[in-house]
DNA sequence: AAAACGGGGAT
DNA sequence: ATCCCAGTTTT
């Protein structure tokens, strides 16, 4: 068998199954290009069943482009709460109101034109086209690096970009006539159910007959991949103030940067590096804090949890306390003036307003489970 | 080419 | 505890 016929009979063979195997999605029931869309980005990054009850709520409240491009940003980052990488959903508003107004609300079909788009980039761009219009374009993302390293004995480092643009060679030879969509969600697909990247189920594999990497008893080594850098650690105290009235001291993060745009309760970094809980440390760090950011006095403060938060490149060791207000020692006469980021919230105020999960995690902690509606369980 | 950018699920 | 995921943008 040589490679030519390596390569027909994975197409024909994947194609087949694909058709036989495919999961019943959500985004699978139509080819509205703005559903394929949406459910793309909400994709990146993230797996299928985080991504498919924020799919139905997202395109109940934004139907249409218009109407996703006529919402406030506000009630978009809430919508997307809990889904995280937070720039995918401001992209996105971003470049649906570009298609509204520069292709009158029709998701253009062209490379070019899709792959300008905010957001969309070289995996996104060929998913739209091969999905919504059946363009023969590959659509190459981790899955299918993995895939094609294992059937093809690949070994590459899948992190570096010359081996995607390799890659994405391959899968658009690999495309059989007018078969895109059903041929590239079905290299996903088999990626997603059979070819996963731990203990991969060869013996229900529909190309296993001409799979190099298995003939050579590798699978379990491909792809090839640098490891990534662990996330630095970093310390910070978290202040839970409330008021008389119950209602809890909020702000939001500034325009740019990690977690855009998003509210929080108010943190900052601990000086030193301490693992017990140290009211006297925490009062004066967040007290400083406050009263440059805020222009506010912090009074006595007292231990309530501990919560982490990883991202990717940093990991938030939270030591969260509870406390109250005080005049503040600059203007000790003065009415305790807020500056416009800052907010005292009710519970029903966190229908509107979007943080992320570790503060949700924390208000959840302190209300006692009522009150406030976090997306997970 | 490397870093920034969230969150959860699988093992 | 570790790895990984239907990536894109910025530096």
């Amino acid at each position: 068998m040589n490679n030519s016929e390596q390569k027909q009979y994975f197409s024909t063979e994947l194609l087949a199954w694909y058709r036989r195997n495919k999961r019943d999605l959500p985004w699978r029931r139509s080819r509205n290009p703005y559903y394929i869309w949406i459910s793309e980005i909400m994709l990146q990054q993230t797996r299928v069943d985080t991504v498919i009850p924020y799919f139905h709520r997202f395109v109940d409240k934004f139907p249409t482009v218009d109407a996703l491009a006529d919402a406030p940003e506000e009630e978009v980052l809430k919508a997307w709460e809990g889904l995280g990488y937070y720039s995918r959903a401001r992209n996105l508003q971003s470049a649906v109101r570009e298609v509204k107004e520069r292709y009158g609300g029709v998701v253009p079909d062209t490379k070019d034109e899709v792959f300008s788009l905010k957001g969309v980039g070289p995996y996104t761009a060929g998913a739209i086209l091969s999905i919504a219009y059946n363009k023969p374009e590959p659509a190459v993302d981790g899955n299918v690096m993995r895939v094609l390293s294992r059937y093809f004995l690949i070994e590459e480092d899948i992190m570096k970009g010359s081996t995607r643009v390799t890659m994405e060679k391959l899968a658009q030879e690999l495309i059989p006539e007018g078969a895109a969509g059903d041929f590239n969600q079905g290299l996903m697909e088999l990626g997603a159910l059979v070819c996963t990247p731990k203990s991969p189920g060869c013996l229900t594999c529909p190309v296993l007959a001409h799979c190099a990497g298995r003939a050579a008893g590798v699978e379990d080594t491909l792809p090839v991949k640098k490891k990534a850098k662990p996330p630095r650690p970093e310390q910070r105290y978290v202040a839970l103030i409330t008021d008389a009235a119950g209602r809890v001291l909020v702000r939001q993060r500034p325009q740019e940067g990690l977690l855009a745009r998003l509210w929080e309760l108010p943190h900052t970094e601990a000086p030193g590096l301490l693992t017990l809980p140290d009211a006297a440390a925490a009062q004066e760090a967040l007290a400083g804090h406050l009263a440059e950011d805020a222009g506010v006095g912090l009074g006595q403060v007292a231990w309530l949890m501990q919560a982490e938060h990883v991202f990717s490149h940093i990991r938030w060791e939270l030591e969260v306390y509870t406390g109250g207000l005080v005049p503040s020692p600059l203007r000790p006469d003065e009415p305790q003036l807020l500056p416009s980021q800052y907010r005292w919230i009710s519970p029903d105020d966190m229908e509107q307003l979007a943080f992320p999960n570790v503060f949700l995690r924390i208000l959840n902690a302190y209300y006692g489970q009522q009150a406030i509606i976090a997306h997970k369980k």
